[in-house]
DNA sequence: ACCTCCACGCAG
DNA sequence: TGCGTGGAGGTA
């Protein structure tokens, strides 16, 4: 034998070798040599060499068989970091997740380590302390830091300063002069821990076996799926908080996921209240510091609370007792780019992986979650009443056909009316319209010239407010004309259509003395703005808000109790298999903003089609009607849960080559009886932001897996090239 | 001769 | 994903 092979073996036999995921677009774990004297188990987080950079990885697995081919490709660990491994039950989460949307496994890592640019150690703050004469020069500003620092105690440097009101260079000078010293400050103490005994609220007896039902399910520490389906205004998140308290009394945590928008002052006041602090938040808004300081929290088990959006499902809790996913219906839950999962549905895999209780809450639940409940797969908790007596609004309809608004206009005269004397009463009134902008087409009088955007398949939409017309699918925007391009008339472009931006001028025409504010995504820069614009509302300052679905979700409008839909057949138009659950959710949600905290709530729907089933049940507050007619529906076409869904979609800078691959996939498609690919078909956006793109939609039996069948397809067809793009998506939320 | 852009392939 | 490569095509 030769030499060279004998000494590879021999070193291959003393040397450790451990599999490493890395957090980037890779599927497998790559293979590194353990150096001398480090200990590694699976779950470490290690530094490792990756073609020319450092990146961070995690064992995932010792081998102690590494491939003989890799012998002189093996690079060594870099260096083992001092954070607490993953858990197996988080590695075994990411190859699930993996696994399931067809996803590199890499990428599914990634979402559990986004701790923030570095966990190194926090930053030492400085303090200044008085501990000298006063300067010779004595300015105004000089004198006022001398002032607030006269107690001798030491201060934060910068919060001195904001005392003072002056920069901290005035600070600096006097620290030059002898007059102040800096010191490092003390660590800032954790902050308290949430007290399960903090507060005991009052429960009716009708909230109490809820209650019971919660503590239950959290005494009981195993993995069970709870719906808690509750109307807006039964106190849901008062009892799942009872679940809560309990896990933290078994001193495990707890994970409340919520849609992200739905992440509110108002939220984490009401967790105050009950528990005497603010939990831990998870969202994409966190600076970086703070992000990397929760993570390290949560990993470390020192959070015992953690309300965050979807991403906060893959963190690293030290020991999960218990997830909550509010409004579990949310279809912000979807992620649709990247690692393409739903959150709701993960969470459940997480809590059957760690064996932990879940609760799905919701007024309005998925059509999945709600199969699954009368099936007996979840058990459901029930609150079917309103907290307090009070009532669940009136809801009527208004005919369009019938009572028709005046030209231009699209408040009908009837709900103009209404508004009137809900204002008279002192009353806020909401009014809905699930369009941001000021006008979803703008179109030339003199030629029917139609303002569309460039690259995608889409009319651009007016917003006033900026002065631009901004395409909704690329974000591409131009200030709004005032000639034609096409004929070059002057003053002939007019808006059709209602967004929320033309509605307020409709809403301050009609009632001039009123107070009127939007609340639309666009119009809000930050999860603080939003959190202090729903502040003045609450306060009472505004007499009319107008609003997209941003407003549909849990807030608290104590002087609600008029909610008029302007046009509630908006969703159902498109194509789309959930058009009529969502608009179910959606109105209920948004009429259940009325008449939460006094009075009676009343809900006007402005429709075309009011013999529409949606619109029947809503009337009629008959959910088990609409239920019972959606469900059915669902089994009959054999759309989930009776069926699964997966879509791919093939795009590329030009039609036919879009086309051309996507009718190639379909050819190439193994055949099962199980399974239907349908299409190709056009996507119903058929271009964004220039790309052509074709749907294939594959449709397969309940309990098949379609995850196994996409991937063996894929891997027996050519790999997209040049800007051939194919993109997967099981189950899938959105038809666009 | 040199620069910029981008599609491609690879990482142990 | 992020990065180095090499070829295309443009500029001096």
């Amino acid at each position: 034998m030769d030499p060279s092979t004998r000494t590879g073996i021999s070193a291959t036999a003393s040397a450790r070798v451990v599999d490493v995921l890395v957090p980037v677009a890779l599927d497998q774990t790559y293979s590194y040599r353990v150096p001398r004297g480090m200990e590694l188990e699976a779950g470490d987080l290690i530094g490792v060499p990756l073609g020319p950079r450092e990146v961070l990885g995690v064992v995932w697995a010792k081998n102690p068989n590494p491939d003989p081919r890799l012998h002189n490709r093996l690079k060594d660990v870099g260096e083992k970091l001092d954070i607490p491994p993953l858990k197996a039950e988080l590695r075994a989460m990411v190859d699930w997740v993996a696994n399931y949307t067809l996803s590199p496994r890499g990428m599914v890592l990634r979402m559990c380590l986004r701790m923030g640019e570095d966990l190194g150690p926090e930053r030492v703050r400085v303090g200044v302390r008085l501990v000298g004469d006063p300067p010779r020069r004595l300015t105004p500003a000089r004198r006022r830091v001398i002032d607030v620092l006269s107690d001798h105690l030491l201060h934060g440097k910068s919060e001195a300063a904001k005392a003072a009101g002056v920069s901290t260079s005035v600070i600096d000078g006097l620290v030059d002069e002898g007059t102040l010293a800096t010191e490092p400050m003390p660590p800032a103490p954790p902050p308290p821990a949430p007290d399960p005994a903090y507060a005991q609220p009052e429960f009716t007896r009708q909230q109490r076996a809820a209650v019971d039902g919660m503590r239950a399910l959290a005494a009981n520490g195993t993995f069970h799926v709870a719906l808690l389906d509750g109307v807006t205004g039964s106190g849901k998140t008062e009892v799942y908080f009872e679940a809560v308290a309990e896990t933290m009394r078994r001193g495990k945590q707890s994970l409340i996921l919520m849609p992200e928008i739905a992440l509110t002052g108002q939220f984490l006041d009401r967790f105050a209240q009950r528990f005497g602090v603010r939990p831990i938040e998870w969202h994409s808004e966190l600076t970086p510091r703070t992000r990397a300081r929760n993570w390290a929290a949560i990993a470390a088990g020192e959070a015992p609370v953690v309300v965050g959006a979807r991403s906060a499902l893959f963190l690293p809790y030290a020991k999960l007792g218990l997830i909550v996913v509010d409004e579990e219906h949310d279809q912000a839950y979807k992620q649709e780019d990247g690692v393409r999962y739903h959150a709701r549905d993960m969470a459940v895999v997480r809590a059957h992986i760690a064996r932990i209780p879940i609760v799905l809450a919701s007024a309005t639940p998925s059509i999945e979650t709600e199969v699954n409940a009368r099936k007996g797969r979840y058990q459901r908790i029930e609150l079917s009443s309103r907290f307090g007596g009070q009532h669940m609004p009136h809801i009527e309809a208004i005919d369009l056909r019938r009572e028709v608004p005046p030209r231009g206009r699209f408040i009908s005269p009837r709900l103009a009316g209404e508004i009137r004397s809900a204002i008279e009463r002192r009353e806020q009134a909401l009014l809905f319209l699930n369009r941001r902008g000021y006008a979803p087409l703008t179109l030339c009088r003199a030629c029917g010239h139609r303002f569309a955007c460039t690259i995608c398949d889409a009319w651009l939409v007016d917003h006033r407010f900026r002065q631009r017309l901004v395409c909704h699918h690329c974000g591409f925007s131009m200030p709004r004309p005032h000639v034609c391009p096409n004929c070059a008339a002057e003053e002939s472009l007019v808006a059709v259509g209602p967004g929320v931006e033309r509605l307020q001028e409709e809403a301050a025409a009609l009632f001039p003395e009123a107070r009127t504010m939007v609340l639309s995504s666009d119009l809000i820069t930050s999860i603080d703005t939003m959190r202090s614009e729903l502040n003045e509302i609450a306060e009472g300052r505004v007499d009319i808000i107008i609003g997209t679905q941003l407003v549909a979700k849990g807030h608290n409008f104590p002087r609600l109790n008029l909610v008029g839909v302007v046009d509630a057949d908006l969703g159902l138009s498109n194509g789309d298999p959930r058009a009529a659950e969502r608009t179910w959710q959606l109105l209920n949600q948004v009429i259940g903003r009325a008449g939460r905290d006094q009075g009676r709530g009343v809900g006007y729907l402005q429709t075309h089609q009011p013999e529409h089933p949606v619109m029947k049940a809503l009337v009629a507050c008959d959910r088990e009607a609409f239920y019972a007619s959606e469900i059915e529906a669902r089994e009959r076409t054999l759309y989930p849960p009776f069926g699964r869904l997966a879509s791919l979609i093939v795009s590329a800078g030009d039609r036919s080559s879009a086309e051309g691959f996507a009718r190639r996939l379909v050819g190439l498609a193994p055949r099962d009886e199980r399974v239907q690919v349908l299409g190709p078909a056009e996507a119903p956006l058929a271009v964004i932001k220039g790309r052509y793109r074709f749907r294939l939609l594959v449709k397969s039996a309940r309990g098949f897996d379609l995850s196994e069948y996409l991937r063996q397809w894929l891997a027996a067809a050519p790999r997209p090239k040049g800007n051939l793009k194919l993109e997967v998506d099981v189950d899938p939320q959105s038809f666009f």
